[in-house]
RNA sequence: GGGCCGGUAGAUCAGUCUGGAAUGAUCGCCGCCCUCGCGAGGCGGAGGUCGCGGGUUCAAAUCCCGCCCGGUCCA
């Protein structure tokens, strides 16, 4: 501001705010800004990861130039320190070495409230999105306590943070318990990634050792990061161990981010020539808001574009929004009828896209939605907002909508919890919704200016997120659920009908979602269900009541069958060798068995030709089968193997006359092709090979 | 939303690059031996739709494509 006037500033940046609590530090005189705004926390903090021996008198004469610390940026550590070392006159190595476990608990303080703060609000621990930077913050915090060796104290920390202060932000304490359960669990999930990882780093570097190299390649660093999730000194502390030296790089976390430059998200667009045609046209009237319910109405043609997309003045037809589909229906005009097939959001005009004839510019039609559909799509915007606060007195505070989206088949909605919800969690939130439904309480809509909507019901308004406008619309469900909202509901919850969650999944860590039906949807499932079991029921050859018995009964006996096959199968092999072997011709006292099994899997074959070479080491079996291709087998006995015999090299000659390929090791080799009628010819050649071989020495 | 890694016996994993019998390894389980008993040890055994679906090939855990699930990093 100069001289009363507001001048934009030639750098335009976001102020966080970051540096208020730099205030608090000047006005107290403190050693750090830390101890300005931790007071006796911090103090309780340095006793509990065991900081003992910390020189205050040295860190009070740093804290007086700290101002001059070089802090350009790829400057190491200890180059920061220097300046600061040579004016107190002590060696920098000492002072960074009683400075860096402070340091580290200063962050540890910092970080830890801001877990604390962050979690309360309902962020649940993730890979994406806002949840992984409460990830970050906890892995962070983690690492650490590490380095301090107080990762144990890590629970602690965080509750005496949410005891300091929940005086002043109630909330804190009354999160708490769900505040320490998903700490629990995302300090099991850091340690088993630090498990899998540590195995792998080790087994690497003793591959590495195998190798004869002592270090450790840079890129396998940042994929151990990348791609497992392992700090560098975890991987430095692990590949010491096993004698690979580490080195990480200053600038390891800038490889990482380069690795990651990624496409701008493309947005799916409203065709721009449309944009375009309907500029300067005023906005749409939406019936929708006036009545919920109507389902015809006239308007006047404004514009038609392309004779496929048409601009009325008013509406009742609602466009795509807050996870509800746009209506269908039909235009009528002079006689004529055009279908409604989508309708879409452009800035604040609503455009029809239509099949069939155009109405002409300035004329008058008659809209009629497709009310089945229309009644369907409310019934589960309204289930949804039931489902959701039925979620959250089941599940706890920190429940939020991730996302929704409303078919006239079925709906889902997208839930933030930090794990997998239980059958009975699931039970519990479809009894209280179905409650809700039962106790037939009205739904209300209002316009409401966004501040007293914010002060009389805060933030958990903006469920699907905050949403745009000076007034914002007020859906509300009796005291049950609050949420600001554009979509179309019922007038009460009775009308919603039975709600049924038919599945559920993790969509990614964090999220849970339920697919519903409600209303009639809800019998058809059941029907649908029904028949099924009727199906199964007659498949399996016993009533329903007994479908679970008969069925374990079925594959139990499948299994034994199997081992049975397979046990006659080996037993028919080793017969089956027998006579194979008597029928050998000998030549240098090798055993050379040809033979076409048509019927025979190759697995059979493979199961004979080995019992005939255990039973005979000085023999070479060739079997061949044959239906649509053919495959055979060669096996060579040990003692033919010696004499010269290589089955591999016979696969590859006695494949060609039937088109195909062969090969394997010298014992063992398959082969096969498609000529079916040369499969006499392929064993001919087999035994012209093997004879050659035997004798051939 | 995008990138990367993984899914093989109840568990942890080899094998995948370079297609050719899963005689797979260790732990766990069952039986026998040893012991007064337990543990340990010795011997033997059971246990597999190689995530699912297509394709290529004479032949696929292995190569190619799609999907599902888990992990992880970045926005």
């Amino acid at each position: 501001m100069v001289d009363g006037e507001f001048v934009q500033l030639p750098i335009r940046t976001v102020d966080t705010g970051y540096g208020i609590e730099r205030f608090t530090w000047i006005s107290q005189g403190t050693v750090s800004c830390f101890h300005a705004v931790y007071g006796p926390l911090l103090d309780k903090l340095i006793r509990m990861v065991g900081l003992t021996d910390i020189d205050w008198k040295l860190v009070e004469q740093v804290s007086r130039y700290s101002g001059i610390m070089n802090l350009e940026k790829g400057s190491s550590r200890l180059s920061a320190r220097s300046s600061v070392a040579k004016v107190l006159g002590v060696d920098v190595k000492e002072l960074d070495e009683a400075l860096t476990p402070l340091e580290s608990a200063f962050a540890v303080i910092d970080h830890t409230k801001s877990l604390a703060f962050i979690l309360a609000e309902g962020v649940i621990p993730s890979n994406v999105r806002e949840g992984y930077l409460a990830r970050l913050l906890f892995r962070r915090t983690y690492k650490l306590l590490r380095l301090l060796n107080a990762e144990d104290k890590l629970a602690e920390i965080l509750e005496a943070q949410i005891e300091y202060w929940s005086e002043d932000y109630p909330h804190l304490k009354e999160m708490q318990d769900t505040i320490m359960e998903m700490l629990a669990i995302e300090e099991e999930k850091f340690r088993q990634t630090l498990r899998r990882g540590s195995e792998l780093v080790r087994q690497f570097s003793k591959e590495l050792i195998s190798k004869g190299k002592s270090t450790f390649p840079k890129e396998k660093l940042v994929e151990f990061y990348d791609s497992h999730g392992l700090p560098p000194e975890i991987v430095k502390e692990v590949a010491e161990a096993q004698g690979v030296k580490v080195e990480v790089p200053d600038d390891f976390y800038m490889m990482i981010a380069s690795r990651h430059v990624s496409a701008p998200m493309k947005e799916e667009a409203v065709p721009a020539q449309l944009e375009k045609a309907i500029e300067g046209l005023p906005p749409t009237k939406l019936l929708f808001y006036e009545d919920q319910h109507m389902r015809s109405f006239d308007a006047r043609v404004l514009k038609v574009i392309d004779g496929v997309y048409v601009v009325l003045d008013r509406t009742a037809f609602y466009g795509a929004g807050g996870g509800q589909l746009s209506d269908t229906g039909y235009l009528e005009f002079d006689g004529q009828k055009a279908r409604v097939v989508d309708v879409l959001r452009v800035g604040p005009i609503l455009v029809h896209k239509i099949e069939g004839p155009a109405p002409r510019e300035g004329s008058e039609v008659r809209g009629e939605v497709d009310w089945e559909r229309r009644l369907a799509l409310m019934r589960y915007h309204t289930a949804t907002h039931i489902l959701l606060g039925a979620a959250r007195r089941v599940l706890g505070n920190h429940v939020w909508q991730a996302g929704a989206q409303k078919e006239p088949e079925y709906a889902r909605l997208d839930i933030t919890h930090y794990k997998r919800i239980t059958p009975e969690q699931l039970h519990e939130i479809e009894r209280l919704a179905n409650e809700v439904v039962v106790k037939d309480i009205p739904v209300e809509a209002k316009w409401m200016p966004r501040e007293q909507a914010e002060r009389t019901y805060g933030f958990r308004l903006y469920q699907g997120g905050v949403v745009p406008g000076r007034d914002i619309r007020v859906i509300r469900i009796g005291d049950w659920d609050v949420e600001a909202c554009g979509g179309t509901h019922c007038r009460s919850t009775g009308e919603v009908g039975l709600i049924k969650v038919v599945h559920t999944e993790r969509i990614q860590d964090g999220v849970e979602r339920l697919v519903f039906t409600a209303g009639l949807q809800t019998l058809k499932t059941a029907q649908k269900w029904e028949a099924l079991l009727h199906r199964l029921s007659e498949i399996i050859g016993a009533p329903v009541s007994d479908l679970e018995r008969a069925a374990s009964q079925v594959l139990a006996q499948l299994r034994e069958a199997r081992r049975e096959v397979s046990r006659l199968s080996k037993l028919l092999a080793r017969y089956e060798a027998r006579e194979l072997l008597e029928k050998a011709q000998t030549i240098n006292g090798v055993k050379i068995v040809t033979e076409v099994m048509k019927d025979a899997t190759t697995e059979h074959l493979i199961e004979v030709a080995s019992e005939a070479v255990s039973q005979e080491p000085n023999s070479v079996i060739v079997l061949i089968r044959y239906e649509k291709s053919a495959n055979f087998v060669i096996m060579a006995g040990a003692e033919a193997v010696n004499k010269g015999v290589d089955a591999g090299r016979i696969a590859s000659e006695a494949a060609k006359p039937l088109g195909g390929r062969g090969g394997g090791r010298k014992d063992f080799a398959q082969g096969g092709g498609p000529n079916v009628q040369a499969v006499k010819e392929a064993l001919e050649r087999a035994r012209t090979m093997i004879i050659k071989e035997v004798v051939g020495r």
